[in-house]
DNA sequence: CCGCATCCTTCTTGATACTG
DNA sequence: CAGTATCAAGAAGGATGCGG
């Protein structure tokens, strides 16, 4: 992982943790991937804007963390698809009290993953 | 907030969260305050490493997202606390799974806030 | 003591083109 | 399709000095 800290050890729990889901797009993969396995273009497209340079270094740095299995199945056309490890799945178990957090108290955000009422509101804290 | 997104809403709850406590010692504060109110200059010290500029901008931040309130008590020499809002109370036990999950699944995270053993290891993954 | 202003370095991300 | 290489931009953080 790119941003890991090289000179010392974490202050606490929630310090180290951020430094795995720290990636601007750590918490959507983690999101599509909770739902079904993709392949990494499928990715790409659920992750809109992303690009493939990050969007791979961001799946190779949650692969090294062991938060998401890659399975090559050495096919011609390439075929690859990744998935939540146990280990994954229990810090998407973690991350949802933060989640809902998130929906209650900031403007803008969708209430149900996938569709529905996408806020154009300025983002601004509601519970302020 | 510096990292406030301007071009649309957030994906998800954990997205928007994460742009609120995103800053590199934002969480980090919200655990000192945890505790009990600060001055700037004790946060600074609890903080170790954080320079006054980026404390400053970061408390700002907290401030305008209504997590963390502030109250200068107009004395000379100048007088500031800082404590958590209701809201920020709300953010800090939101967190408490991704702390107990760090705790539980990175090396290198010392068990209990404050003091206990400082671990020096290679901060990889355990349960990998 | 609290905090801002300026300048600068590093890190992260993005755009684009290319390969097996 | 699934990536890698290179180049470039932007944001976050840090150093230092000044002001109320």
């Amino acid at each position: 992982m790119v941003t890991r800290r090289g000179a010392d050890a974490y202050h606490c729990g929630i310090d180290a943790a951020m430094d795995v889901i720290g990636g601007k797009w750590k918490v959507l993969i983690l999101w599509a991937l909770e739902e079904r396995a993709h392949r990494f273009g499928e990715l790409r497209r659920a992750l809109d804007g992303v690009t493939e340079k990050v969007l791979a270094s961001h799946l190779r740095e949650l692969e090294d963390d062991g938060i998401v299995h890659r399975e090559d199945f050495g096919e011609v056309p390439p075929r690859v698809e990744y998935s939540l490890t146990p280990l994954g799945r229990s810090l998407n178990d973690a991350l949802a009290p933060l989640g809902d957090w998130g929906r209650a108290n900031i403007k803008g955000v969708p209430p149900e993953p996938g569709e529905g009422a996408r806020g154009r509101d300025p983002r601004r804290l509601v519970g302020g």
